[in-house]
RNA sequence: CCGAGGGUAGCUCAGCGGUUAGAGCAGGGGACUCAUAAUCUCCGGGUCGUGGGUUCGAAUCCCACCCCUCGGACCA
């Protein structure tokens, strides 16, 4: 009534087609979908699009191991999908694919006239190489030892053991995760797209409500320095598209990504890409990108880049979330949280995880923790306890001593419908700024007083004497149960069908808040929700960490955080310059004679907690005295072997403050990091101090 | 070290310049028995991270510091 419809495209993060969905994932499609229902019941026309992320390396090889075509193995990997996110009622309008006809003809549409425009150039990249498999080797498929922490078997972006982040050239003794063939450097022509000529729009994009006033804040960062060239090319082979009039050259995945979302489109309006895209200009669309704040880089600055290159409108909104935790930690194996939304489903339902998920969220990209024991507790005493609550112990009673015909409020009640009503603008507001915490918190301290008011007018007793006013309490009663009900809609709409059945009334909308239920005769009451078993939850924990990792081939590239699109082989930056350890230049005797060596004698080597790679090793240098170094050893030579033993270190570098503390010296080692470490040491006779020359 | 966000009752959080600081959950007492042992009621419980400042008045604004989380830099 008061606001015209808005025309809305929303898209959640394509998962990548390479793992299951997990309870991570649905943070973001249960926020999107709660947002989008949010809308629809508003009245609003909402597309909500979303697809697979089908094409890359990692693709690839996992569908080669599994014995399949690529092309079979998404396809089954979009069908499991499509079922996860069915069973949590995730309503796209169209789960697509970004390996489609559309999506093939839009990337070189919008590629053909950013290659016209001049905003693409060429240059010549090297880059790792399999030189037994023929392939280039994205980041994450090289694995060595870290070159901070010495941990072994470390990918080729980052440390698993002390987090640090590198580029696979600083690999010690680096391995094709595929082969385990040593990897080569190898030149390749690669194309580039020149952000930098996008600087003002995506600049002024920023001052557009484009971003949350605190991710603004962190992307203005990025302007500070030039923008780099991004690297749009993959050499074959590769599962993805080809780029047009190039000999064995594909588009880089998260190219086609983004624009899957409009392939999505087109797949949705059954019509050709042209038509998506003339869909996308209409002035009065609104699109809104839900995605995590790992990918923010990507939907700020890539994907708007491609569109203004190419003459599109950039979306109007990204709705940036954080990551999932679960019990205040990170998900884990071990611990039994890694939780498929598969395996979640099959032990809890998913009315409760969208609930929760709305109870946790808010406009802020912070991070929100799923708590069993918050999640047991809110669930059962909110959703169950107060909501579910008020219409169960109404609707019954009225089927029972009135035979379930419904009259008028009685007088006493209609402050309490008042209030309810009242409350519609704030939670309307709370919906559209995608604070559901908020949301949530408003309803439950409405349900509250509604049932405040049954109790304080107890009609299971009034019933005795007058039928008539009890009728209107329990009027009054299953009134307010349906009001709290057109609010909770968009977060449990199976909650919300079963009031409507038991109601007897048609489908809940936002606009019904008004009204008033007609005197009329409900249904007989059907269960609204189960309360949460402990022990369920339990069982569920405990085959998690029953069940052995399977389904993860080798290089595992299941996403460790929770958000989705492209998480592997996603490193932002061109593809690194860097080689296996290439010669130094040349040094002199002098240049040579400035690096002080000394003998050292561990003293104590201690574990410093919240380190991945760090131990804290005191040594004993001599004449020198003792010296604290922090030595990134810690995945590679255990504690109780370093206490007595001779090792060589740098005595004269400049003190070095870390995280944990500061490090003077740095002891010597070679092997390529991780858990391949091999300290340098000397002969037994040496002693502390000793200079080496 | 740089940036962002946060530190308020045992737990999760709301409040973000104005009367004695709030809610839910958990704990304790009571009421009720219509309801999925649900609901209602009462109680205990906080020097609102620390120290300064602005103000008639600060959890709320400013400065410094401490701690946590997340990015980034550095370590490499």
């Amino acid at each position: 009534m008061p606001h015209p419809k808005r025309k809305i495209l929303v898209t959640s993060a394509l998962p990548y087609a390479n793992g299951a969905i997990h309870i991570g994932h649905l943070v973001e499609y249960i926020q999107t979908d709660i947002w989008v229902r949010y809308q629809r019941l508003c009245g609003h026309q909402v597309v909500y699009v979303c697809g697979d992320d089908a094409h890359g390396t990692p693709i690839m090889l996992r569908a080669r191991k599994e014995g399949l075509s690529p092309e079979d193995f998404i396809g089954r990997m979009n069908l499991e999908h499509q079922r996860d996110f069915a069973r949590f009622d995730i309503a796209f309008d169209s789960y697509y694919s970004t390996h489609s006809t559309e999506n093939q003809a839009l990337c070189v549409h919008i590629y053909e006239i950013l290659r016209k425009n001049g905003h693409i150039v060429t240059r010549d990249v090297e880059q790792f190489f399999d030189p037994m498999e023929q392939i280039f080797l994205p980041d994450r498929f090289i694995r060595g030892t870290c070159p901070n922490c010495k941990a072994p078997d470390q990918y080729g972006d980052s440390c698993e053991i002390c987090g640090k982040h590198y580029q696979p050239t600083d690999l010690i003794n680096p391995r094709s995760a595929v082969s385990g063939a040593i990897p080569v450097r190898k030149t390749s022509r690669h194309f580039f797209l020149r952000l930098e000529h996008f600087r003002q729009q995506l600049q002024n994009l920023l001052q557009t409500r484009f971003v949350d006033e605190s991710v603004a804040n962190k992307l203005r960062e990025w302007f500070t320095t030039e923008l780099k060239d991004w690297d749009i090319s993959r050499d074959a082979p590769f599962f993805g598209f080809a780029i047009p009039d190039e000999a064995d050259k594909y588009f880089y995945n998260w190219l086609d990504a983004p624009i899957g979302y409009l392939a999505s489109l087109a797949h949705y309006l059954a019509a050709p890409a042209e038509d998506a895209i003339q869909f996308w200009q209409n002035d009065d669309l609104e699109v809104h990108h839900f995605i995590g704040k790992d990918i923010v880089y990507f939907h700020a600055l890539f994907w708007p880049a491609m569109l203004f290159g190419a003459g599109l409108r950039p979306p109007t909104k990204l709705a940036v979330h954080g990551h999932l935790t679960v019990n205040a930690e990170k998900m884990s194996k071990s611990r039994g949280t890694f939780i498929s939304a598969l395996q979640y489903a099959r032990y809890l339902d998913p009315q409760w995880l969208r609930y929760y998920f709305a109870t946790r969220l808010t406009t802020a990209p912070s991070d929100l923790d799923l708590s069993f024991e918050d999640f047991t507790a809110r669930v059962n005493s909110e959703l169950v306890g107060k909501l579910a609550n008020l219409i169960s112990r109404a609707a019954p009673m009225l089927n029972r001593l009135l035979n379930g015909e419904t009259g008028v409020p009685v007088v006493d009640a209609l402050p309490l419908l008042e209030q309810l009503r009242q409350a519609k603008p704030e939670i309307a507001q709370a919906f559209e700024e995608r604070n559901f915490a908020g949301a949530t918190r408003q309803i439950c301290s409405l349900a509250d007083k509604a049932n405040k008011f049954v109790e304080d007018n107890a009609p299971w007793v009034l019933v005795k004497t007058d039928a008539q006013a009890a009728r209107g309490v329990l009027t009054a009663a299953l009134e307010a149960g349906r009001i709290l009900t057109i609010y909770l809609k968009a977060i449990v709409p199976q909650f919300a069908r079963s009031v409507e059945q038991c109601l007897n009334i048609a489908p809940l909308e936002w606009q019904h808040i008004e009204d008033s239920m007609p005197a009329h005769k409900i249904n007989a009451f059907v269960h609204l929700a189960t309360r949460v078993d402990d022990k369920a939850v339990q069982s569920l924990i405990q085959e998690n960490m029953m069940s052995e990792p399977t389904a993860v081939t080798p290089p595992s590239v299941i996403p460790p955080t929770p958000s989705t699109a492209t998480s592997s082989s996603s490193n932002p930056s061109p593809a690194g310059p860097g080689s296996v350890e290439p010669l130094a230049p040349t040094c002199t005797i002098e240049q040579f004679a400035a690096v002080d060596l000394r003998v050292a004698r561990v003293i104590s080597a201690e574990d410093l907690p919240g380190s991945d790679k760090l131990l804290k090793l005191q040594l004993d240098a001599g004449a020198l005295g003792h010296r604290v170094v922090l030595a990134g050893i810690k995945k590679a030579i255990a504690l109780d072997q370093l206490p007595g033993r001779l090792v060589i270190f740098c005595a004269n570098l400049a003190p070095r403050k870390m995280k944990l503390g500061t490090s003077e010296g740095m002891v010597l080692a070679s092997g390529p990091g991780g858990t391949e470490v091999f300290l340098l040491s000397v002969d037994s006779r040496a002693t502390p101090g000793q200079r080496v020359h």
